[in-house]
DNA sequence: TTGAAAGCGCTAACAG
DNA sequence: CTGTTAGCGCTTTCAA
């Protein structure tokens, strides 16, 4: 395998120079800097990542942590991490974390301390206080997609307003009973329990309190089961709430097999912009999540390449996209 | 940070014991094994993947080469993938292979040959020649889930056998009309391909050519379309083998929204094993993509530990799963 | 602007 | 079974 010997060989400079060239570090003359660049690539030379990180400290990867990799949402960032890494010469080291706890601490305590990676990104995990604190430990910079804890650099969708945003919508439209498909423990931190708890305030804002929240799993499968079970109900919801576009694709088919019309039967709203919404004029909150995927990546390159502090906190757009889902209620059932 | 010197002395050995210890090569007496895992572990010292790949020059990463990112089989297949590298301590790094191709030759000239990899595993990628013999003289193991080509080790499902199952479950029911939604041009290589020529083959094995064969590009939406159109024809199919399960499920709404009732006007079988195909109750041919990424991992990681060649070709087990999606066709539909 | 040389933190002969 | 030691292939002072 060609090295930076054979490199500074054919272009007549020291290994040092050749290494000034190729990192863009360090002061090289034009003269010098081409004839490397000329030898560097007709011989084929790419950097070694074991002894150019060992030597300098910087590994040119970035880790990524998710706890779920097969849903839409998290695929759908990835993609947009990824994008943006490989075309900044970066690579994307993905660490999955499931709930297991001997799983979890592996990667808290081990795979991230490898010095394998120049930082960490981490989409929509809840992190325990240990982990938090072990993550900080590290000492690589560390950004959080989707998290509400102050201790960490972050990336975030306000979500109070995102589900104030489907809330105030269907409000709008006249609808007064109004369902969330979620959670329904507003006590939890996480970011299912924020859109409900969104939810719950705006509702009450309208004087409509207690709100219904019920639980789904955010596939479409369960929120198939739970709208099925809320339109069982005699006074059943005219407009639903989801958390996520999957789980309004269930309330969706759900409301069909009961012979229901959507929208005029029933309204439906769904967070995220999944690719199905589109196709099933599902009125949808979009959150971008590709942008996301690449802000954030961007976001890490930045504090990487130029020293910059990570941000605080950074708030990421979100937008109402009204589509044929959502509709006033029928005369009937506006009545109370 | 602890180093391996630390270890040593609070161990009372030298660094190459604590490295034998730690890597599991070479021999190393119960009692300084014991000495040293105590001294690593209460020092919480993790080794240096760079100085470590430096001076064994084995990683303890595998590269996985991916054309999506976000469709559902190959998050899932990366899910697999990722559960058993974790699992053995080995990082995933992971490059998304765009059609652009300057990007893909900074992925192939660059970004496989920095050193920071074990193994190459590609999911369903085609690989032009070119970029397979680039492949080949980086000089790491590959291993091709989804590949057909034979200059590569591979992991595959029998693709004609799977749009066989398919079809003669069709044929079985009584079916004749049967379309298929996938890929039309029957002469490329790929695994789109190999289905579309597999149904062309049983059709015509059962008198019934030309096959027909409408495109789609493996998504819902475009299912949704290209059944839309089928169905409006004349001698409409009474039947539709989908290449993909996505597309299944497009076809499936395109025959609700037609006012056609599945499967007693239209029987529908895909392929996959979606998550959605259970819920929907659609008959498909699952493929396993979760095992399909363990298995890949697993015989990366027996080809790096054990030194095994890979083997040349695996064959990957499918099954067709009935549901409730297909049928016989109804009586006057069965006749010509 | 350049080159010489000292590491970076580990592994693997090799000798004992 | 263990320690000594020479690298692994770069980066980065430092001096010129």
């Amino acid at each position: 395998m060609v090295g930076i010997d054979d490199v500074a060989r054919a272009a007549q400079v020291s290994t040092a120079t050749v290494s000034r060239t190729l990192s863009g570090r360090g002061p090289v003359s034009a003269a010098a800097r081409e004839r490397v660049l000329e030898a560097a690539s007709s011989l084929g030379y790419v950097v070694s990542a074991s002894a150019s990180g060992l030597a300098s400290g910087r590994t040119r990867s970035i880790g990524v942590l998710m706890p779920l990799l097969d849903r839409w949402f998290f695929a759908t960032v990835l993609h947009g991490i990824s994008t943006r890494l490989q075309a900044a010469g970066y690579d994307l080291t993905l660490y999955h974390l499931s709930s297991d706890e001997p799983q979890r601490s592996e990667v808290f305590e081990t795979a991230l301390r490898r010095r394998r990676i120049d930082g960490v990104l981490t989409v929509s995990v809840e992190l325990g206080d240990d982990e938090i604190a072990q993550l900080q430990a590290i000492g690589l910079p560390v950004l959080a997609i989707g998290s509400a804890d102050p201790r960490l650099a972050r990336l975030t969708v306000d979500e109070a307003a995102l589900a104030t945003a489907a809330t105030r919508h269907l409000l709008d439209l006249g609808h007064r009973r109004i369902a969330h498909l979620g959670v329904s423990d507003t006590r939890r931190s996480d970011i299912p329990a924020q859109r409900a708890a969104g939810f719950a305030r705006e509702m009450a804002r309208a004087g409509l309190s207690p709100a219904r929240l019920a639980d789904a799993d955010f596939t479409t499968a369960d929120g198939y089961r739970a709208t099925a079970t809320l339109l069982k109900a005699a006074d059943r919801p005219t407009a639903i709430f989801a958390a996520s576009d999957e789980m309004a694709v269930g309330a969706l088919l759900a409301a069909r097999d009961r012979g229901l019309s959507v929208p005029d039967d029933l309204s439906i709203v769904g967070v995220d912009g999944h690719e199905l919404s589109a196709f099933l004029g599902l009125t949808t909150v979009d959150q971008f999540p590709l942008a996301q995927g690449q802000r954030a990546a961007e976001a890490m390159l930045a504090t990487l390449e130029n020293g910059e502090r990570p941000p605080a906190s950074v708030d990421l757009p979100f937008e109402l996209v009204v589509r044929g889902s959502t509709a006033p209620p029928a005369a009937e059932e506006s009545r109370p």
